[in-house]
DNA sequence: TACGTTACTGAACACTGTGTTCTGTAACAG
DNA sequence: CTGTTACAGAACACAGTGTTCAGTAACGTA
């Protein structure tokens, strides 16, 4: 959101055509599908003016993406709990939901690899953090924290990813609670 | 495993050369990074005798793992079990274990992409046909079938992948009994 | 407003990789 | 032995990437 000054209003204003017209075409045919040429064509752009600010494609995603785990962070909420769920998903689900044209566009493509992973990591760590808290709190489980948090983790993202590619045939809320339901012994 | 007789011993040889190479140069640099190019040079192949075999370097991949998912019914049994645990994963982390090297040079590539759709959609069908049969036996689940069978296949692929990422950490055996734990509630 | 600075355009260029086509040659099955 | 088939190798057109550079326009500041 709170992008830095940018003094120069022509930067500002490339960077958005540039990040306008990826967005159109990511949902038009899909991240993979969209080339360099195209971006700068839809965006009305010079080759070079693109090179000038972003070295890739990738890059440009990247830059529109960035913020995504500060909202993760906020979203999950920084005081991991003690009790109840390990993980409050009904925002993930929520924001899914909001933004699904975007994620869509990336399923399957080689941009979500880096977007994923970046949302992966962030996510395992967050539930690491809370699973080790409440093991030496005396939480004891016949299963490692380890495997225990990339079970969670990993099996949260599936879920979404199950939700998306069948246009989201629950509501946010029932997603929640059954994720809650089915990892109830993790 | 049994292909077809193939008549010309010239024909076998050629794809065998090429099924070779590409092995060794996904192990070397990873599936996404190898080019028709390098495929020939190390098959020592006429770059017109490729393109007369396969379409694209995808499609070799995809002769190359075609078996797969025989293998995986195979393994996974073909009567669908009405009571104990709704996947024995054993033969999954085996098989992985097994070929570890090949499957992890397709991490984060393109080319997992299709693979693991292809494991994916079969595990699902797989998933979906033992939990609907437990269904109507009177199994009660406060959750629907579709959305147990899309966490279960998903979480176990997963689980599976944070393995591979990791190295394998633990073995086949533990991995398996971990994954019935976790799963319990599911 | 005038100034020096900075960003943008547009075209040219080298480069990598893909996929096709063709001719002559060698290996093949029967 | 003979007709058929696969192969090598080179040439080609093509698409996309990323760089360079000279000329031009917009900018912030004083």
């Amino acid at each position: 959101m709170a992008e830095q000054p940018e003094t120069d209003r022509r930067v500002r204003k490339t960077k958005q055509r540039l990040n306008e017209a990826l967005n159109a075409l990511m949902v038009e045919k899909g991240y993979d599908k969209v080339t360099v040429q195209d971006i700068i064509n839809r965006a009305d752009v010079g080759r070079s003016t693109f090179y000038a600010h972003y070295e890739t494609k990738d890059n440009l995603l990247m830059s529109k993406i960035e913020h995504l785990k500060e909202d993760m962070h906020l979203a999950l909420g920084d005081a991991p709990a003690l009790t109840g769920p390990v993980i409050r998903c009904l925002p993930l689900f929520s924001h899914l939901s909001e933004n699904h044209l975007i994620f869509k566009s990336m399923i399957g493509s080689h941009g979500i690899a880096k977007v994923s992973e970046l949302v992966h990591a962030g996510l395992l760590q967050h539930v690491t953090e809370i699973l080790e808290r409440r093991s030496v709190e005396g939480d004891r489980h016949e299963v490692p924290v380890d495997v225990r948090a990339g079970f969670l983790t990993g099996s949260l993202l599936a879920l979404a990813q199950w939700w998306l590619d069948r246009d989201m045939p629950y509501s946010p809320e029932q997603m929640d609670e059954m994720f809650q339901a089915l990892t109830a012994s993790a």
